[in-house]
Parts: C-alpha cells; structure tokens; sequence
DNA sequence: AAAAATAAATAAACGCCGTATATTTACAGC
DNA sequence: GCTGTAAATATACGGCGTTTATTTATTTTT
C-alpha cells in the first residue's frame, strides 16, 4: 500500500495521537500502551508516529503535561470556587478536589503519581510547569494562611541551602510564594497521595476503613494540625 | 546443544533464578527485569525457567513475597528490640525501621507498594501472609496502646460491615487485634509510605524539606495525633 | 542390569514490542 | 510544470513472553 492521501487522513494526527493513547490507556491500562496499538487504531503504520514525537517516552510525557494540566485546572477551580477571605474552606475544597479528580481519572493519576510505563521517568524540566501549577492553588492557600499568622508550621524543618536554587525554578512556574509554604504544601501532597494511592492501587478497602471515611478523617487532622484556632 | 548433566548446573535452580532477578533489579531496575535476561545471566534458555515458574507474573510475586518477608522482619525486629512497656518507643522504632528498610532496598520497596512490573498485579491471596505480617508489627503497637487506653482514635471513622469479613481474613495471618487498630494502621501506613515512595522515586527533595527532615516531623506529629497524654 | 517412565533441559517458532533505515509519494512554492 | 520537502510506507533488527515439540539426563520399576 501507497501513502494514502492526505483528506483521508485525521486532520491534525499528533492530536489524535494523544487521544487514542488516552483511550487506549482507558481501556487496557497505561502498561498496555503500545505505539503500535495506537497506529494499529489509527489505521497508521507505527514509524509515522516518529514524524510527531520522537519517541514512546517523548509521547508519554506529553500525556503527563496534558495530565498534569487537566490537575492542575481542577485544584484552582475548585480554590476558586470558595471566596479567598474562607481559606479553611479553600484548603478544604482543594483536598476533596484532589481525590475526586482522581477517583475520576485513576488512569492519568496513576500515568503522573505512579510509573506504569517500564522504564520510563519523566524528564523534570519538561514536567515542571505543568507539575508546579497544579500545586500552586494549595501552596497560595497555604501562603494565604501564612501571611495571617494562621499556618501553623512554626517548628516545620527547614529546607536545606542545596535546595534553595530548585525552589527559585518552582517559583518560575508556581508563583512567588514563601518557600514554607511550598515545604508543607509538598508534607500535605505526601498525606493525601499516601491514601489516595493506595485506595486507587486497591490496597486500601480490604482491610480498613473505606476510602471515602479515611480521607474526611485525614483532611480535619489536617485543617487541625496545620490552621490556628 | 543438548542438555548438560545436572552436575554442572545450579543446585537450585529455583533460588538461583530468584537471586539473579534480584541482582538484575539492583543493576537495572525492576522495569529492565525479563526472563531472557535472567537465562542469559545464568547461562540457561529462557523456557527452562518454566519448570520453576508457570510465568513471569510467578516470578515477580515470588519476588514480592521475599521481600515483603525481609521488610516484616525489619518491622517486628524494631519492634522487639524496645521493651514492650515503652510503646511510644516502639511506635517510633518501627516508623524509624520502615523508612530505613525503603531506603536500603529501594527496589525491593518499589516492588512491593509501586507498580514497576508492566501489567502486572499482585495476587491478593498468595501475597497476603507475608503482607499482612509486615504491619502486624506496627497493629500490635497500636492494640497495646488501645487495650491501655492510650490510643487516641475514638473519633476514627467505623469499618463498613463488607469490609469486615477481609478483616477476619488478615487476622488469620496479622494476628488477633481489634479492626480499630488495623485502620488506625493502614491510615499511619498510607502516611508514610506517601512521604517515603515520594523521596524514593526522586519527587521530594527538589522543590521541599530533605526526606529525613519532613519523616522525623511526620512522626512526631503523629505520635501527637494518635498518643494520648 | 535392563527397560520404562519421568523430569528437565534445549530448539524452534509465534506474535508482540520499540525503533532505525531506506523508499515512495503527496503536497507546496517557485 | 518542476522541484524540494515533508510525511507516510515498507522492511528489517533485536528483544520480549510464551508455546510446542524434541531430546536427554535421571529416577523408578521390573
């Protein structure tokens, strides 16, 4: 067979590229992701999927952008969806926002938080935008409380000078915000991912407490251990 | 080819395929695992590995179950080495063992509690007996501390009654203690395993607290959430 | 001791996979 | 209308898990 004409084609393939991985990542699982799973779908041999990304991994990060960007869209959303003179109620509303986000795309949750590609690691420099912007809406409600007095981290461990310089490219990305702000930011992600990772990977049900209980349970410790008065 | 006379083989081959796998994981991570690799390494075709295991999934859950047993032998061994009258001693030696045995095995952790292995999930009832006596060590803690009522949890959320006939189940293997202490568990577990399967897949220290800073405040807080007086 | 049965290895093959190379062809600009 | 480029195909390579058939070492039985 020939290369057939270009009407015949999809429109714009790198687009369509992205969307038949999702589906496919939707229905198989990310492992199952395939370059020629995804050409087979598309009615495209394999090798032209190299005219739009260089490789399997160069596609798989571009997943987690878009992953990362539809997070991130939902955490502000939900933050702004609360006046910003209520910031318990911001904080609140992004950590329901958090799980809800993932209990309705367990598959990019886990395609971000997770490594269900073998051997793949997400290149940071080209992550970072997407990734410091979906944590920005906690870390400025965060830096909110703080500039109130009411973040209560006062004996929160410092950050150590090495890391001072990737905290200035966070910034970049994230917003000017007090670097104790981002460090309990990034102790509150370690909590709720810890449940939330676990309640998606399905260890959590068996033996405990349901997801949805745990998780209430978790976000008052929370507001308690974190917000004066 | 043919066959060689055992004499010249490996004793057994069994364990002898299950350390190759180890050190190939320490050298190439568990992702690169494959058992061409393996029979390459031990000088062996790769179907001869069927007569040991029915598959690679076999292999990898033997794998899983190995090193669930060293880490519950690094749990019960932290908890043992403080007396049983201190358990505020024990709680903190167990939480201090849990993020050492992660950070010394990496891979081995990642095996357990990551999905590194394409496609591959692990069978609840062939994993169980070691997993469940892995956090035996830190349910035991917390029923001693309820049995004096010192374990502050009156609040946590109840168990669903579909959840308890699994309860029974990990009892057989975790021990005889009250289902409030197995979900006061699962929630400290899911706490620091959020912070260490962070630290150890590269995603905490860029942009926050060091990894041993942000555990040692994580477990006095919650020492202080869950210990009364 | 010889023969039969069993177990454990090899050899070969199938259908996947990512990817590199060379080739063809549709399309755009002059 | 010709030419250059970009985008597709065709083909191929090596690696993977796994299946099947076959060979052979070892054990058991007679």
């Amino acid at each position: 067979m020939v290369r057939p004409k270009r009407t015949k084609q999809h429109p714009n393939l790198q687009e369509a590229i992205k969307e038949t991985a999702w589906e496919w990542i939707a229905q198989h699982g990310a492992p199952a992701l395939s370059l020629r799973a995804i050409a087979r779908e598309l009615k495209i041999t394999a090798p032209a999927i190299y005219n739009y990304f260089p490789n399997r991994d160069a596609l798989v990060t571009a997943l987690i952008i878009d992953a990362y960007t539809s997070f991130g869209d939902s955490q502000i959303a939900a933050r702004d969806a609360v006046p910003a003179d209520n910031l318990t109620g911001r904080l609140m509303a992004i950590g329901l926002a958090y799980r809800n986000w993932a209990l309705t795309h367990p598959q990019r949750y886990q395609l971000i938080f997770g490594t269900p590609i073998p051997g793949y690691e997400a290149p940071l420099m080209e992550v970072l935008p997407s990734a410091a912007r979906s944590l920005s809406a906690l870390v400025s409600v965060l830096d909110a409380l703080r500039v109130v007095s009411k973040l209560n981290a006062e004996e929160f461990p410092a950050v150590k000078k090495e890391f001072k310089t990737s905290f200035e490219m966070w910034k970049t990305y994230g917003g000017n915000y007090d670097i104790l702000s981002l460090s309990v930011a990034v102790l509150i992600w370690a909590r709720v991912h810890g449940i939330v990772s676990l309640e998606i990977a399905g260890n959590l049900p068996p033996f405990g407490t349901d997801g949805n209980g745990l998780y209430t349970y978790e976000m008052a410790a929370i507001e308690k251990q974190f917000i004066k008065e």
